[in-house]
DNA sequence: CAAAAACTTGACTAGTTGGTCAAAATGCAG
DNA sequence: CTGCATTTTGACCAACTAGTCAAGTTTTTG
């Protein structure tokens, strides 16, 4: 994403100055948090102004609606949530670009799980404001790399595994740490915020799912 | 939970009309399509009494709270979600219980979305209203369990597997499907409403994650 | 069938919240 | 330093929403 740092455009309406890049930030670092554990609906345009230290008209000179907080919010954090997918190379081999995959995601969801519960909670109320993100730029790359997978089971590299079930699995999974934190500390207890945690995590779900697709025979 | 179906009582404060029955129920139900939709502050009252077929001061004379709603709901739909899993047999043959549980699951997932995601909400927001629940009732049932995958281990009747992530993975797969219904929607398109397509995603889960825990060597 | 109990609702209130506005304060180019 | 553009905010408003209330209607019961 381009930066413009125009100068002398009289006509250009997109000039960014120091202060709006400053104040931008600070309301969306504080908007992510409030919205990924209140959701749109509980999170007031106050909260936001006070995490982010400034007054609601001040906010509303920066955003003019509440919804364009949100909206620009998802968009910022959803190319970047995805893009471990994009990374995975059909040319590689299957077990260890699927171990990688799952790898990032699950630190992912270790070291930025607001971003997943904005996303989740997002979806789980029918996904009003990207349901155009989901058909035109998800469905795409799933496709793509579900074509990958399979083409992967036709070589005998994996074993017969519904690509898009698999796919759904491991986002399941991994963006469950993030989403159900609550519920994985109500059961684990203080082993969730031990150091080696993130590290158990990932190798339990790697060797389910690995040792689940693993060629057989 | 048994019914209390008292007559002559005269102290007795819970005695329940039959109108009380039927209204009680009503309210619940759209109570449940409501709040699993919008969530809980994104839902109100009028709402909820519109889709209940009565007027707001009749909704509140029978819950005088809209939290009292909201509360009686996750009571009422939290001891049946868990269900399953208290059904998984100490005694039974480890792989055949797993298919079984994994099974009740999805089914559960496809009959009852709401239930899911009124709870997949509720936890995504820090569970407030029920933290209790899930270290009272929740935290012992899973330990339980988790014992009993543990001993199946040990006896090597499945892989080397943490029981309580592999818990989790069974969780979060199988309430996929219903939290993240429009996303599912928007990858794999018509295919989710045909009739073979529940029995293709339990073939799918079952197959990597009873393959991911079969004992190896 | 008459009185009591249970149920129902229109009209209302108080508190909250998204958003406006005009005026003041600050930043900045020449 | 001056004047214009940008930024900031207190005060305000209209819409909405949880919950109240008193007065009516229906159901149950003796």
């Amino acid at each position: 994403m381009a930066r413009a740092e125009r100068k002398k455009l009289k006509e250009a309406p997109e000039k960014t100055t120091r202060i709006q890049e400053i104040n931008r930030r600070l309301i969306l670092d504080a908007a992510l948090d409030i919205f990924s554990t209140y959701g749109f609906r509980g999170t007031t345009i106050d909260q936001i102004a006070e995490r982010a230290g400034m007054s609601k008209p001040n906010l509303l000179y920066y955003f003019p609606r509440k919804q364009n907080i949100y909206v620009t919010l998802l968009e910022e954090t959803l190319t970047e949530w995805l893009a471990p997918l994009a990374e995975i190379d059909a040319e590689g081999d299957p077990i260890e670009q699927l171990r990688k995959y799952i790898t990032l995601k699950i630190n992912m969801s270790e070291t930025h799980p607001e971003a997943s519960r904005l996303f989740a909670n997002e979806v789980l109320h029918g996904a009003p404001a990207i349901s155009d993100f989901l058909t035109k730029y998800l469905k795409p790359l799933v496709d793509e790399k579900a074509a990958v997978i399979r083409r992967w089971v036709g070589e005998g590299k994996l074993a017969p595994v519904d690509p898009y079930h698999l796919i759904f699995m491991i986002w399941a999974t991994t963006q469950h740490y993030a989403d159900f934190d609550v519920q994985v500390r109500a059961i684990m207890g203080s082993q969730v915020g031990r150091p080696g945690f993130k590290e158990q995590t990932a190798q339990a779900v790697l060797s389910i799912i690995l040792n689940g697709i693993r060629p057989r025979d």
